[in-house]
DNA sequence: ACAAATTCGAGAGCACTGCTCTTGACTTGC
DNA sequence: GCAAGTCAAGAGCAGTGCTCTCGAATTTGT
């Protein structure tokens, strides 16, 4: 019933506040934290759109109205859900990577690290990769923790990049000057130094690795590739060898 | 308000009856089709989980009672639509291959095409690939139209590979015994005669593909290469080499 | 310490959903 | 021409998100 130890911050105002100095405030956010791990349950069991707000209320024991106290609408609930998730697959995917050595290792651990993420939590990868839930509208909120994932991929690659250990296997096609342009844009701010080639090939392996991935969730695979395991492992060292980690 | 010609089909008995005999029969085949044409108009606007059985009824100027009739449920409706969507997409992705000579055009252009009517046709696309809607399950009668687009990508596959025109530009990592017998499941009903190694990367290929489209249904790509056309078609570029048909 | 301001839970209620059942009118086949 | 089958309509059930009001509890200002 009670867990989540870290989700204070999502709630109030964004000023560090010491503790909970009220006993209402220490209520208030005991309760944020309730209501948001129900909501995660039941997402986990129905998805997106079976979570209820009446259905989370019912199951705290208080009324579907007082719910709307700790957040203004079921588009808030979702976003705060969101945010929590990117957080987590953020977490789970960094800690994948952490602790191998070469940047072709912490590159395959990711995929492996965000395959097993999504498996586990299939209903909110879908909340972050999902068909977009119509007429919600993510806030500018999300942005931030949704950059951690890419981070850790495009991060793999840049310090390969500069190990001098990039090496695609064969040359690609041209590519057009506003293609180039677009590429340019994201590598000033992620990594300086990567040509616009290399940058390329990240994206398109990023790309697939969420193709496996939805695939996989949406059972897209039945009696095909089914269970995925081994195609999955041998996609990433396709993809490995393509971006030129290999 | 009234058209789509061919869907008479997918109502009552499956066997082929010479016309519309009695006018009965007239005025139910003709109402099943505005039914379908309502809901598909509305999943256009709103998506999936917005297709209210009481406003398709109340567009057409009928009680919600009545629609039940003619579509048991709301996930009847959807599955009439779901078919209609693979027959309509496998209708766009088979006149974009067609007219083109060799298979690597074919191949192209299936690529283009399919990604032209998920863009013309996001929601009926979604509901093809998307997210699962919970609590639904597919009925048999959608694998076989399922199965229409599929078919032209690894047919252009096959048709290159038996002209002898199939060459990848590295070699590959080594696979594993366990997903050399799934590939043989899918070879041996599809291309007999294509190596593994191909059919292998035709399904990174294939995956590829609507990791693509979904990334840029799903609005993954704002601020980075959005719009997605030049990306596109580098990737399609690139997908094309990587299969061996460059 | 007491009053004012704020916050909170509970309940009623609105408009909407999918779906079921019954009723009465209509069309079909014999 | 009449029984059998088919149909649209309506009422109704259980569920949804959300709004509003009303007392009670708590925090805050003096």
């Amino acid at each position: 019933m009670l867990s989540n130890l870290c989700t204070d911050l999502a709630d109030g105002t964004l000023s560090g506040m010491p503790a909970h100095r009220t006993a209402r405030e220490r209520a208030r956010a005991e309760l944020t934290a309730a209501i948001k791990d129900e909501a995660r349950s039941q997402l986990g069991k129905q998805g997106a759109d079976g979570l209820s707000l009446r259905a989370v209320a019912r199951e705290l024991g208080m009324v579907s109205s007082a719910l709307y106290r700790y957040f203004p609408s079921r588009d808030d609930l979702l976003t705060a859900l969101i945010i929590d998730a990117y957080n987590a697959l953020g977490d789970a995917v960094e800690k994948a990577a952490a602790g191998h050595e070469t940047p072709r290792e912490r590159w395959r651990a990711a995929c492996h690290g965000l395959r097993a993420w999504a498996l586990a939590n299939r209903h909110e990868y879908s909340l972050l990769y999902g068909t977009p839930i119509p007429g919600y509208r993510a806030p500018l909120d999300t942005v931030t923790p949704a950059t951690r994932v890419p981070a850790v991929f495009i991060g793999a690659v840049r310090d390969a990049w500069r190990a001098g250990e990039t090496k695609p296997p064969f040359e690609g096609p041209e590519m057009s000057p506003e293609l180039r342009e677009q590429l340019r844009g994201i590598r000033d701010q992620l990594a300086p130094d990567l040509p616009e080639e290399i940058l390329a090939r990240a994206f398109i392996a990023w790309v697939q690795l969420f193709g496996m991935v939805g695939f996989e969730l949406g059972g897209q695979f039945a009696n095909t590739v089914d269970p995925a395991d081994e195609f999955f492992t041998h996609t990433v060292e396709q993809l490995t060898l393509f971006v030129g980690l290999g």
